[in-house]
DNA sequence: GGAACGAATTGACAAATATCAATAAATCTT
DNA sequence: AAGATTTATTGATATTTGTCAATTCGTTCC
């Protein structure tokens, strides 16, 4: 595919490279598209690449037997498989597009590499790495401190604050999807999502969800 | 206090750092230490040193409402306040001493210069990191595909494997501290350490936990 | 040494949540 | 467009887990 120039566009911590090093990566790098479904990322395997998104919607998800466990929904702007930097040679989840993927593959030892000779660069993957800590601690605060109720709000939060960016959105989340987002069963899901719905709290149509009242939403999250 | 000299005894890691680093650290560096129920960090305060645990346990724990979630029992060869690095300037978690606890506090500014100045310690900081996050992969698993057993026999598996390092140890935990790390009621889990201990899986008296049989415990946490 | 306090324990019960089964709706296949 | 397959929904029920109250135990404090 073509070659990339402006480093800028892809992400913002890029910019911190030299000529040199963006030189490396632009020889590095695969752009791919991922049809809906597919899976971009494999846990356990092999992690070869730091995969980054230039569109589209993936999720992030831990495997354990039958069930998973969805960390969080990547989009444009997220990298995947920086967990792995240093630490592991596989992938510690997996990743699957939720809807049509750009994405750009660099290759890991060259990513490695750069991080281990340009230190601003490091310490802007670590800015993003606890970025995602910050996040997976409020998680544990919903999961263990929170009712259904109180997790759904929050699941309906992130999406609209951080993934989707807008209080009416239309997710490819399946419902099974949002209910291992949330650890709670499929069912119990949906009956709170049809309770939101019709409190008038949130306009339910299918994978259209409109936020009707932010200051409900933000009421229950904080209740619990 | 005494200079430190010889930087391989408080954390491998710091051995990559050159003499001038070294000295850099040393001249910002404060040896205290913490009685046994003291407060070392606060979340939400500001985070203005980086926290190495010398000897003893503490908690590190997220606050929330009147009740706490404990991410982990920091020990000997730990650091606090990493996630806060490049990110925030304040602490994301409280951590509490459960034991007497000697501690090494260093200037974050320091910290965090060094690991722009060298890309070598970067990467072994993000490593740490990144350790962190598998283990609270771990946990997430552990939460919300695991019943009220599972979760125990997890808890006594990480305290026993990653904590006390020994089959048999004397944990300083409460109740409610061993409670607040599987996100259960107090009640709930000395049901479940009595019937664990009735059934001849661990041998509890008081704070004294010996595994009597590992085989079932792994059973247990595997089947959840 | 006993009073006072908090931690640990136990039992009874209520609340929260999952599971199961039965449809209904949507999507895919041919 | 009909049939097949998956996904979504609903209701009834069982299970899991938390809460509350009562009691015991251990420690601290005069």
């Amino acid at each position: 595919m073509s070659k990339i120039n402006d480093f800028s566009k892809i992400s913002s911590c890029l910019s911190s490279l030299s000529t040199e090093e963006k030189k490396l990566i632009s020889e590095n790098i695969i752009e791919l598209k991922y049809k809906k479904g597919e899976n971009i990322c494999k846990q356990e395997s092999f992690s070869s690449c730091i995969v980054f998104i230039n569109k589209g919607f993936a999720k992030v998800y831990i495997e354990h037997k039958e069930k998973n466990f969805i960390l969080n929904i990547s989009h444009k702007g997220d990298f995947i498989g920086l967990s792995s930097l240093f630490y592991s040679n596989t992938f510690m989840y997996s990743v699957a597009s939720i809807e049509d993927c750009y994405i750009s593959s660099i290759n890991k030892n060259i990513f490695t590499q750069i991080i281990s000779q340009n230190a601003k660069f490091a310490s802007e993957i670590m800015s993003i790495l606890n970025n995602d800590t910050s996040m997976y601690f409020e998680r544990f605060i919903s999961l263990t401190q929170k009712q259904l109720h109180g997790r759904i709000a929050d699941a309906i939060l992130h999406l609209s604050n951080e993934v989707y960016k807008s209080v009416k959105f239309n997710f490819s989340l399946s419902r099974r999807d949002f209910a291992e987002f949330t650890g709670m069963s499929t069912e119990s899901a949906i009956r709170i999502l049809k309770e939101f719905h019709n409190d008038r709290i949130i306009n339910l149509e299918g994978k259209t969800m409109e936020i009707i009242s932010m200051e409900l939403l933000l009421k229950l999250s904080e209740l619990g």
